[in-house]
DNA sequence: TGGCGCTTTTGATCTGCGTCAATGCTGAGT
DNA sequence: ACTCAGCATTGACGCAGATCAAAAGCGCCA
């Protein structure tokens, strides 16, 4: 009820072919950007063979809190959500996947939020137990997803920084700097349009702010002429302001 | 300026004996809680070859973001505070390390947070080009590592929900109901004083307030019945108060 | 035992952002 | 083209918590 459907435009792939492994890990589109990464050809071949490729369209959602992690995910297409909620209905989104993004990092039982897919998404998929009996006898793989995990760590200290210490003109320009770079990494390069597939009422769970406020202060600034509006994202008009501005 | 000096007591021992080191990592207290739970008893003799004892006094800096990592730290008694700051003073602090925390975790050239003793504290300490040696030979202390890392990530998860929607008063409860837990944990037993050996100022930079806010809270959960303010720390009146309104 | 430095507490006032309510916009279906 | 559903935007107002200011508590040391 509170999950915004979007126009259904294929945001999945980032300005380039939509990426997906297709039936060889070889040929992914996003092995440079993943845990694969850490894999020569003859262990990606084996990896392949435990593989699925999910498809799940907008909103539809790929785990809840505290299921069982019965599989876990590596992001090839499209954008998730990652959210944690409180019994009054109050949210938390705590981040968003983009392709490259692997889901189940942890390798714990149950899940500690819930994933679901803002645009049409496409993930690689393994069953827990395979992937971790894999992991198991691939001790550089252990290594990657512990690189993995330590970034992730670092991502969730910035953004306990700006959820505890931030103005909502600082959040927002955070926030929007974030984007920016994260396209560019899965993009391989810089791009004029910052993608925002997510809704405001996302970007505001995101933020901890209301909606309300994310509307008001992003209006703001295209009044300001630091950025402007278009459809699915905004483009910076005066960078030095969102740099100076950002965490 | 801002770091409070506080009565000098010995808080570093939970209730117990003073827990260190020592020279025997056989005879280490906090070995169940740390990453060295991982290791049998010959690759613990391996490990105590590299380390040394390192201690602190209270306000001590261990290291300061941005500085190279030369050593992590296993915290064998005492508490510290880990520190996120912006350019102009203000302050997150995204974590308390008590005994058994490991600081190092993500093998990362730089530090990204800077660590201070809130209490006298003692660490037992590894060079970081010898420990992460030794760590590649181990690939079950990578796991156990990796481990740590999964569990900080989920407590990071929950104070980003902490931090971006709850009130003060709920902000209060859950860290008084984590600290109880934590110090559980380290005791070995739940204890009827929940120690608060860091100042307002702390807990006001964890829970994204301000030091007034910290002290009127809690204040007036006392005179609301729900606790009691006793020297270095509290106790509960009403758990149930507590466990309602924590996270 | 009194004064000093630091932290904590308490009170008065202010304000950034939330809340409530209404209106506008856009795409999909008929 | 019209309508409906779901967001997004905008405005008016209120409040939780920040800010500003002062007093009180506490350990330390001469």
């Amino acid at each position: 009820m509170d999950i915004p459907p979007r126009h259904s435009d294929h945001e999945a792939h980032a300005g380039c072919a939509l990426r997906s492994r297709g039936d060889d890990c070889r040929f992914c589109g996003v092995r440079h950007l993943s845990i694969c990464q850490a894999l020569d050809i003859n262990e990606l071949d084996q990896l392949e063979k435990m593989a699925s490729d999910s498809v799940y369209e907008e909103r539809a959602v790929l785990f809840r809190e505290e299921d069982e992690v019965s599989s876990v995910f590596n992001l090839t297409a499209g954008v998730a959500r990652l959210i944690r909620s409180l019994p009054d209905g109050r949210r938390q989104v705590t981040g968003f996947a983009l392709p490259g993004d692997f889901l189940g990092i942890s390798l714990a039982k149950k899940w500690r939020y819930s994933a679901e897919a803002v645009t049409p998404l496409v993930a690689c998929r393994f069953r827990r137990s395979t992937f971790e009996t894999f992991s198991e006898k691939n001790p550089h793989l252990i290594k990657k997803m512990h690189e993995f995990a330590s970034q992730e760590l670092n991502m969730a200290q910035d953004h306990m920084v700006l959820l505890g210490r931030l103005t909502a003109e600082e959040k927002l320009a955070s926030f929007l700097v974030e984007m920016k770079k994260r396209w560019a990494r899965v993009a391989g390069h810089e791009q004029g349009l910052i993608r925002l597939p997510m809704g405001r009422q996302d970007i505001a769970d995101y933020l901890g702010l209301t909606i309300e406020t994310v509307s008001r202060v992003i209006n703001q600034m295209q009044r300001d002429r630091k950025l402007v509006i278009v459809p699915d994202g905004v483009r910076f008009v005066d960078q030095n302001y969102f740099d100076d501005l950002a965490l």
